[in-house]
RNA sequence: GCCCGGAUGGCGGAAUAGGCAGACGCGACGGUCUCAAACACCGUUGACCGAGAGGUCGUGCGAGUUCGAUUCUCGCUCCGGGCACCA
């Protein structure tokens, strides 16, 4: 009876052996080409969970296929070590949030080192570490200095209960806070902002180079949302004031017939006549009450959506006056705050027309059979003056640029959807912005020798929902750099998304004291050549990376050529339990570690592989744990055939030409699978030629045993990424003298082995199978359908009737059609 | 509303360039081994008709192109995701 396989034994034997060998670590100057892989280093949440298993499986294979193919991995890890549920663990358990969130890293670590997850650990960043921070600092104040950070006032949501800033996803959907209850407010308060909308048109067309999924490119795509037009003035009647409107449609300007601006605009109260305040007023005070998710999905009657201010402006195209009105529906965050109103060309402004009985004027003739409201097709102009006759929009739109520019109204102008990104939280657990604020001096810079700019331990977390670092009189009264007088830290910490914008960057020499990026080991590890991670990422992370890679490199704190982080992007589908994302607060979590007790890592990362496409998601469900067993099933088949002592030890030592075709057959099979990242066949390819592995060594008429040798061999090689620990001990108990199965050359397929000498071509007769005939794969077309027709199965099925056509496509197939 | 995906046996899925639908695994059924069980191994397994040979149907629905469609085109249905008064 041959020896069981002992998962546990065998995976800590080599997870040791690898960590102590050093077998996944890699120096920055080396010979062998470089390749980086990196899977998004995750928030440490806990051990892991399923979705952890499949994600960091599928970057070791990576890691492990490319080093067996000669490269020099980079696979190092980290942990998005700040944020919020730290913080609110402290508020309920008084666990302060380092050792709370370090006591998780050291679950989620023993957790991927336990999956047999290889990395140069080394290189191990925490985004909490006070290096990390340093840098962080560092390059914060570096784009201060550019001015790609400042300071403005935004809107923002102010609960009363809490008087303190919550975040969008802290208030609930009927606009309340979800600690208190309260009516959350609109405020306008200072914030920090990056000025990410300065490289939007960047971000935007360095998209099509991309190696990524499709879908992330488009859902970037549309965050950005850049729309041409034009931006022109609007005088306002009896006033200096003008007001300035964006659209992407000037062609239409003719047919404006009111003009609405957004409740919060400046131009709200000088344009307000007496009679019409009240009425004014109270509406401003309603919208600004509304929450923003009221404000945006209210589909009710448009008349109580607006209100008539009792000012005019002069459309500049007809030089009539238009009247000025309010909406909710005009946004103050986007384009100029302000519209022009064209009812018969832009179905809301029409609505709006009909509900407040204002004039409607075509400046597009619609089509004869048009039966429709606003249109917004193409056609001819009408009531346009010297627009009038022109058909293509294109045409009309530039027209009217141009006027409006030759009259020094407007200009031709870009919008964009993106906003500047807003950086700063009322938090504790995150890195401090390292400025201070005085009454003399306004924003200074804590000096360089003062960085970095620690938390303060002793700090004391208050269901306030308020920092506690504003309570904290030594961290937040300092004196002024410039001036020496008494001045007050800045309490706000960065949003982490910072912290994930440049890690990446900081893998590649992770020991620099003196700058947070070496700029050598960085031109030569980066772009990341795979990026792997969640959907969920498509946008924010992917996008704040992307500006932080080219802003670094414009301040010089990065490689000048290195503007995009991630050449290749591969997002993996959700684990999900009966169709609803698998997490801690709905109780589902399947945790790896009952799979790593029973049937061992390998068994669980087979199966993450086997069970599907990559990007497709999985739902956990009943048969799961069976599907597991399976693959267990499989490398316990391997197990016993590859024994040196196991199923196939007694052969002749005759060689078996068949058989190495085979196996080259599998090999070449493999390899394509790996390189479209279509592991499930992969798994399936290995798990078929297995089994006729053990047809061949049961078969009667014997085996040759060199065959089989050199099949399982190639076997392991090949499985030596999905499962490494079951591969790495067979292999060296099969070659006790050889060098570990981890730094043996991936195999290649012999391409002269490929050839076969006979394959099998199907007969149809009117599409229907009736035959199968092994033929030669040089068989002519000519032969082919001889052979054909004298197949007794075709005349059978002809039954006498000759046949119309005869499509030959050899060697494959013939059809034959009566 | 707009933009992207997707739909194949009892289940997860395969079919890489329009050419054998259902690889591989799970489950189910039957068997071998065993006192019995577990393990392991062997066989059957899309539906329907047929004793069998074999036949008919079959990839969400309806059309179309083609000798031939899971694959391409058009029109729907359902499910999932993203954006959503963007001027």
């Amino acid at each position: 009876m041959a020896e069981p396989y002992d998962p546990q034994a065998v995976e800590a034997k080599w997870q040791q052996r690898w960590e102590a060998d050093g077998a996944y670590q890699v120096e920055n100057d080396g010979s062998k080409p470089p390749y980086y892989v990196l899977c998004m280093y995750p928030y440490p949440s806990g051990a892991a969970h399923q979705g952890h298993v499949r994600n960091y499986t599928f970057g070791d294979l990576l890691v492990r296929q490319r080093t067996m193919q000669g490269y020099s991995v980079l696979s190092p890890i980290g942990f998005d070590s700040f944020g919020l549920p730290a913080e609110n663990a402290a508020i309920k358990t008084g666990i302060h949030p380092r050792r709370f969130t370090e006591a998780r890293i050291e679950e989620l670590k023993s957790s991927l080192k336990r999956l047999g997850a290889s990395y140069d650990w080394r290189r191990e960043i925490h985004s909490h570490d006070s290096q990390y921070m340093h840098w962080n600092q560092v390059i914060f104040q570096s784009f201060f200095d550019a001015g790609l950070a400042y300071r403005k006032n935004a809107p923002v949501n102010w609960c009363p209960g809490c008087q303190t800033v919550l975040a969008n996803e802290q208030v609930l959907a009927d606009g309340t806070c979800e600690r208190s209850g309260d009516l959350v407010e609109k405020r306008d308060l200072e914030q920090w902002f990056f000025r990410i909308t300065s490289y939007a048109d960047e971000l935007l067309s360095a998209l099509d180079d991309l190696e990524w999924p499709e879908r992330v490119k488009v859902m970037q795509r549309n965050w950005i949302g850049r729309s041409e037009g034009a931006q022109f003035r609007l005088p306002v009647q009896d006033s200096d004031d003008q007001i300035e409107v964006f659209t992407t449609r000037p062609d239409t300007a003719f047919g404006m017939t009111f003009v609405v601006l957004a409740p919060e605009h400046p131009l709200v109260a000088p344009s307000t006549k007496s009679e019409q305040a009240d009425e004014v007023r109270a509406f401003v005070e309603r919208v600004r009450n509304e929450s923003d998710i009221e404000r945006l999905s209210s589909e009710g009657p448009l008349d109580k959506r607006g209100v008539f201010t009792g000012s005019y402006a002069v459309n500049p195209f007809t030089g009539q006056l238009v009247p000025i009105y309010l909406a909710d529906y005009v946004l103050m965050t986007y384009g100029t705050g302000a519209i022009m109103a064209v009812p018969a060309e832009d179905q809301r402004d029409y609505d709006f027309a009909k509900a407040y009985g204002l004039p409607i004027v075509r400046t597009v003739q619609p089509p004869a059979d048009w039966e429709g409201e606003a249109y917004s097709g193409d056609g001819p102009r009408i009531n346009s003056e010297w627009l009038n006759g022109l058909t293509d929009t294109a045409e009309a739109k530039a027209k009217a640029i141009d006027w409006l520019e030759e009259q020094e109204r407007g200009e031709r102008t870009v919008n964009y959807r993106l906003r500047d990104w807003l950086l700063s939280r009322q938090r504790y657990w995150g890195c401090p912005i390292p400025v201070i604020h005085c009454p003399e001096d306004g924003i200074v810079k804590v000096p360089a020798e003062d960085l970095p700019v620690l938390l303060p331990d002793d700090v004391e977390f208050r269901p306030t929902g308020e920092s506690p670092l504003r309570y904290h009189s030594e961290f937040l009264n300092v004196t002024c750099p410039k001036c020496g007088g008494p001045a007050e830290r800045e309490t706000d910490t960065m949003d982490t998304f910072v912290d994930s914008s440049w890690y990446f960057l900081r893998f590649c020499d992770p020991w620099l004291t003196d700058a947070p990026v070496d700029l050598a080991a960085a031109t030569r590890w980066m772009a990341v050549d795979q990026y792997i991670g969640g959907i969920e990422h498509a946008i924010l992370h992917l996008l704040y990376a992307r500006f932080y890679t080219r802003a670094m490199a414009d301040r010089g704190l990065s490689p000048v050529d290195v503007r995009e982080p991630f050449e290749r992007l591969f997002t993996q589908g959700m684990i999900t339990m009966d169709g609803s994302k698998m997490s801690k607060s709905r109780g589902n979590l399947i945790s790896p570690e009952k799979y790593f007790d029973s049937v061992g890592a390998d068994s669980l990362r087979l199966f993450h592989l086997f069970v599907g496409p990559p990007g497709d998601d999985f739902d956990w469900g009943d048969q799961t744990d069976q599907m597991i067993e399976g693959c267990s099933r499989f490398l316990g088949r391997l197990w016993r055939m590859a024994l040196p002592d196991g199923a196939a030890s007694a052969g002749s030592s005759e060689v078996d030409d068949e058989m190495d075709k085979e196996v080259h057959r599998l090999i070449a099979r493999v390899n394509g699978d790996y390189e479209r990242w279509s592991y499930n066949t992969a798994v399936a390819a290995c798990m078929e030629f297995l089994n006729s592995l053990y047809k061949y060594v049961q078969s009667p008429s014997g085996y040759s045993s060199t065959a089989v040798g050199f099949a399982v061999d190639s076997l392991l090689l090949l499985l030596a990424p999905m499962a490494p620990h079951i591969t790495a001990e067979l292999w060296e108990r099969r070659h006790p003298e050889a060098e570990p199965l981890h730094v043996q050359p991936w195999p290649t397929a012999d391409e002269s082995k490929l050839v076969v000498d006979e394959v099998t071509m199907v007969v149809q007769v009117n599409g229907k199978v009736k035959d199968r005939l092994s033929v030669s794969p040089a068989v002519t077309e000519s032969a082919a359908a001889e052979l054909a027709l004298a197949s007794t199965r075709v005349v059978e099925a002809l039954a006498g009737r000759s046949p119309r056509n005869v499509i030959a496509r050899p060697p494959r197939l013939v059809n034959v059609v009566v």
